[in-house]
RNA sequence: GUCCCCUUCGUCUAGAGGCCUAGGACAUUACCCUUUCACGGUAAGUACGCGGGUUCGAAUCCCGCAGGGGACGCCA
């Protein structure tokens, strides 16, 4: 059995959007799951629209998710003399051709086919037989275009969706080579895929068209035919597949590093779109490699639900270290302009308010009170801090100054202060939190007041 | 238009002829907990697209229809 080789090749043209991270992810899983190789290919033939920058999302995203890669990345513009060799070869005993039709000419083509009612396809005008002795038009630089097979069926087993067949009469001779000699996609992943021993291509379905142009290339070529798996499209919430167009960054996988959702959490979310282990919801990325199976992977377009990623996110940050957390999110709060340092230990403050956070940023929100020295409304302050309340407010701040200052004897001591005075908690802790925090919502009365420290609550209290 | 693919709760899915009066999760609603806001707990409602077959028996197999998606570029 030899060792199976997958890959991931986006274009770098953009942001990275989750439909191809989870293509991504899945080729990944697949690699790691068999022990093979994953390789990293920059598929960057497209000049006018591949950047650097867009280069550089990809590697961040896939850095961010934690898939690696054994080779690469690899760009295809690094191997242009690799596909300009295999086309000299081809163009020299007829494989290929050269085509002198203009973009003008194959458009009214197109246009009168589709009038027609039927599917577009170049006509095979400039295939050897029908050109000859037809004149070579000045000033036109021709494509090379490859020979298709007239007739017969191209059939393969795909490994997600089962067995695929289309005739060769619905395929046309496609362009593998444009007027300035740049290979096209279906003729450069051929010869790369080859090149790079790749056993199982793992891609979006909207490749499942592609792929038996691909197969007479491979064939064309003598070389191995490799296994498929076309994943099923992910599609947004409005049931459209995913694009910069309709849904803008907000779906690119960077777009939530920024938000605040931690990597393992859309790792998880995106391995769990359309795939499944049973009644498996939650599960580390060990576990995904131990179970990944193509066979599990669904056949039908899944749509991205905001909202279960969110709650995933909810459970990773729950479960996550304290102190890496803490590390994670000082820079939000101090991106809010609030200052950490004088304020008490970050660790210990996560730890309180992690548990009702959905994302970083409103775990950051929510430790923001005990750093933005937050001063509570005049009418906040008319509102709770009433003359019938002055009296046990006073009388807290007197028994907190001589307390042991640990939750238990906070929380001893407000207690105390309630019999003693006739009141309800909610009567004096709403007060007490609007002179300390400023706000009203804040998590447990006890814990807020020893994590602010002693010098500051009385302080606070003092001040009415 | 032509070709290809798909079709179980609102969403992601379990289900490979009897275990299904269809299970889980998110979301929703109700109730409980409660020191505010949350967290948490418990419970409820909601689905096999439609029509024909095959079979003792179909969500599961076959055919048709409908709906959805994808592709039809000198983009990838």
């Amino acid at each position: 059995m030899t060792q199976v080789r997958t890959r991931f090749a986006p274009s770098p043209t953009g942001f990275m959007h989750l439909g191809n991270a989870r293509a991504g992810l899945f080729s990944w899983a697949y690699a790691r799951h068999h022990g093979g190789k994953f390789v990293l290919r920059i598929e960057d033939t497209d000049l006018e629209r591949s950047t650097e920058e867009s280069v550089q999302v990809i590697l961040d995203s896939m850095a961010w998710l934690g898939l690696d890669y054994d080779e690469g990345p690899i760009r295809q513009t690094a191997r242009l003399e690799r596909y300009r060799a295999v086309i000299a070869e081809m163009l020299a005993d007829g494989r290929a051709y050269k085509c002198y039709a203009t973009k003008e000419e194959l458009d009214l083509l197109r246009e009168e086919q589709r009038a027609k009612g039927i599917k577009p396809r170049y006509d095979g005008r400039w295939r050897p037989e029908n050109a000859q002795g037809k004149p070579v038009p000045e000033g036109i630089k021709p494509v090379i275009r490859f020979r298709n097979p007239d007739d017969g069926l191209v059939t393969w087993n795909d490994l997600v969706k089962g067995e695929i067949s289309i005739s060769n009469t619905e395929l046309d001779d496609l362009v593998i080579a444009r007027d300035d000699l740049m290979p096209t996609y279906n003729f450069a992943v051929v010869v790369d895929d080859l090149d790079m021993a790749i056993t199982h291509v793992v891609r979006g379905d909207d490749h499942v068209n592609n792929t038996p142009r691909q197969i007479n290339i491979y064939r064309a070529l003598k070389a191995p035919v490799p296994e498929f798996a076309h994943l099923p499209t992910v599609l947004g919430h409005d049931g459209e597949k995913l694009s910069k167009r309709l849904h803008g960054e907000s779906v690119s996988v960077m777009h939530y590093a920024a938000e605040g959702y931690l990597p393992e959490a859309l790792f998880n979310y995106l391995a769990r779109l359309g795939w499944s282990h049973g009644d498996a919801e939650k599960f580390p990325r060990d576990k995904f490699v131990e179970w990944f199976d193509l066979a599990q992977v669904s056949r039908s377009a899944a749509q991205f639900d905001q909202a279960k990623l969110t709650w995933l996110n909810h459970e990773y940050i729950k479960e996550a270290d304290n102190a890496r957390l803490a590390g994670l999110v000082g820079p939000r709060i101090e991106a809010s302009g609030a200052k950490l340092a004088g304020g008490p230990d970050l660790v210990r403050v996560v730890a309180l308010v992690k548990d009702r956070a959905h994302t970083l940023q409103e775990v950051a929100d929510a430790a923001h009170l005990f750093y933005g020295n937050i001063r509570a409304t005049p009418e906040l302050l008319a509102q709770h801090v009433t003359d019938a309340v002055k009296p046990a407010l006073a009388a807290l701040r007197e028994k907190l100054g001589a307390v042991a200052w640990e939750k238990p004897a906070i929380a001893a001591v407000v207690k105390e202060t309630l019999t003693q005075h006739g009141l309800k908690m909610p009567q004096l802790a709403m007060p007490v939190r609007v002179l300390v925090a400023g706000q009203t919502q804040t998590p447990s009365l006890d814990a807020v007041l020893e994590l602010f420290g002693r010098e500051r609550v009385l302080q606070a209290l003092g001040n009415f």
